[in-house]
DNA sequence: GAATTTCTGATGTACGTAAATCAAAAATGT
DNA sequence: ACATTTTTGATTTACGTACATCAGAAATTC
């Protein structure tokens, strides 16, 4: 059996109380006393039971998740899957409260922050764009003792505790990689598509795939990056123009959202197959695509794993407990055609 | 707050004890009192507390893991995720035996399983070798009321509760592809190397590498399966006469273990540049090699998911609950050198 | 050595559930 | 109407920890 409260008063020769006041570093106890109490909990190998303490606590963990609105399948995603967390809060002793707000909007992020900060929750995740006034807001609730997680999109030099999302300049280095040898030794220029470079991941994905197309694939030029703001609409317009201006397109980085009209365009055009199109996130769409062929390879990453990921760490940080960053690392999904994992309800 | 089982006893106009009749369907409640706690529960949306009841019932889970031995760089690093699972046992109320047996013997993997019996742990999670006698010593431990859950390689046909492990034909598959896209319009045959065809998991990689390469890329003929036995002396010896052989040599996959005496076969001819090279499993060797250029991509498992999901399966079988298929699927992850994760320690 | 301050022990309650016991009530059979 | 069986209630103990209170012991100060 494993060892109790109990048993370290019993082998300290104190009692409970004196046990309980080491445990919790509660004030009054001698430094003699405590050292014994501390060698027992050593050679017992005592670790506390962390379901009876919580029990104990009653303790519980308000959250919240502020996500941008609009039709982007995979924030969609992110959001069902932050609602599936929702439903298992009970277990889990959390609160969650979901904040939606404009995409690509610093203001009105700025303003959520602040709504959240009211709230008074434990932790907030949240999905950033790279301004300064959101750092500084991301600042106000860190001051306020409230745990700060980036989610998908981070935000260096505010101070959020962690960020729970992909190394984004590897994904765009390893887009770089494929395209470089799915082309093979074809020659012709390369479009990128993004959705906005207002965000993070978007620069970072940018700045690792030209990186590797530069050093490693230079009979590939880069034309200049096109914007689509992750609207399919304007994503299939723009595309369709490109298609049409670069007869000899040897491939298309799209690393933003919008998918849906990048795979519109591509299909009507009849170019499909002979341009390498690399996309980002496996939705419906994308998953489709991937499968007739439009789509060569799609980078991924795990809204699920981000999910439970960040709450476990706003969970630790709002205990001020350590996190072991490595087991927090969200993987990069490489999918063709062949690893499509099956599709789920 | 979330309803206890007073909140229901007081709801549906009841003693505790009769609603923990209900909860826990003991005898002795008439049907329409039954009825009327069931109804309480759901309108109050009562969720038992998993960590109380647990706590109350002094519940433990008693696993045994049966590992092949040998320097398997990548059974040893699963080893160490059970050690790491085995740490953890405090918090998960687990108890971990590890059984070791030769690898790839049937016969001792038998007698292995029948030791894991006769500790009647409430679960066994092993890495199967796929022969008839394996599948009953399963079915064995299956009548005994044992939760079994095949890791890595799978035993069909045995009643095995689940499979954590990914799979292996869309990981050939994907295989496949990136070979004939890394290889281009260059033509030339394919080398396979296998550890052993006693396996499942080898053998449904084989299938699917040769199907799509077969199908998709008929100008990259693949020459004979080379066993390697997962043994790195008799690999490199293999890979060196291959290479000395075929001079013409697109491509190697390398479906099993040994990596260690590939990389040095291929890194002692000099032709490490020139043949696309695609291996299993992230280890130190093939990692140092991903980034030196001598192998192209890896395909991997993470052990540590695979560890965890299989705990996670044992226990809910034990329990007779129901597992979230889609939640335990186990990723194929491809990693090139853009993409490796940080080394820890 | 007395007064004070600082420690320590003893004890009880609580968290939400499990499980057992025994008495009482209700339903059933004859 | 009685005995019998089945169902229900009331109560208690337990799991391992947290937290509070109060009395008493030990150490410190003067």
């Amino acid at each position: 059996m494993r060892p109790t409260v109990h048993d370290i008063a019993a082998k300290a020769g104190v009692s409970l109380a004196t046990v309980d006041r080491v445990l919790n570093n509660r004030p009054g106890v001698r430094n003699v006393t405590r050292d014994k109490v501390e060698r027992a909990i050593v050679t017992l190998g005592y670790v506390r039971d962390v379901a009876a303490a919580n029990l104990a606590k009653g303790r519980n963990y308000p959250l919240v998740f502020i996500l941008p609105a609009g039709d982007n399948s995979f924030m969609r995603g992110l959001e069902s899957e932050v609602r599936a967390a929702m439903a298992r809060s009970a277990s889990e002793r959390t609160q969650i409260t979901i904040l939606p707000v404009p995409a690509f909007d610093a203001q009105a992020l700025v303003q959520a922050l602040s709504e959240a900060r009211q709230r008074r929750p434990a932790g907030v995740a949240v999905v950033a764009v790279d301004a300064p006034e959101v750092a500084e807001a991301v600042m106000r609730l860190r001051d306020d003792g409230i745990a700060v997680v980036t989610l998908v999109s981070d935000l260096p030099g505010s101070g959020r505790d962690h960020f729970a999302g992909v190394d984004n300049l590897a994904a765009g280095r390893t887009a770089g990689t494929l395209m470089g040898r799915f082309t093979g030794g074809r020659a012709g220029p390369i479009a990128v598509l993004a959705g906005s470079m207002l965000v993070r991941d978007h620069r970072d994905r940018l700045e690792g795939f030209t990186t590797v197309m530069a050093e490693e694939f230079p009979a590939c030029p880069l034309l200049p990056v096109i914007e689509g703001q992750d609207d399919p609409a304007l994503v299939e317009k723009l595309v369709r123009a490109l298609v049409e201006r670069e007869r000899d397109l040897a491939g298309i980085y799209s690393l933003g959202a919008g998918n849906r009209g990048l795979v519109a365009a591509l299909e009507k055009t009849g170019k499909s197959k002979t341009i390498c199109t690399i996309a980002h996130e496996l939705t419906p769409h994308s998953r489709a695509a991937l499968r007739s062929g439009t789509i060569d390879a799609v980078l991924n990453q795990d809204a699920g794993h981000e999910v439970r990921s960040a709450i476990r760490v706003l969970k630790a940080k709002a205990d001020g407990l350590a996190v072991i960053e490595a087991q927090e690392r969200i993987r990069i999904d490489i999918f063709l055609k062949d690893n499509l994992p099956i599709e789920q309800a």
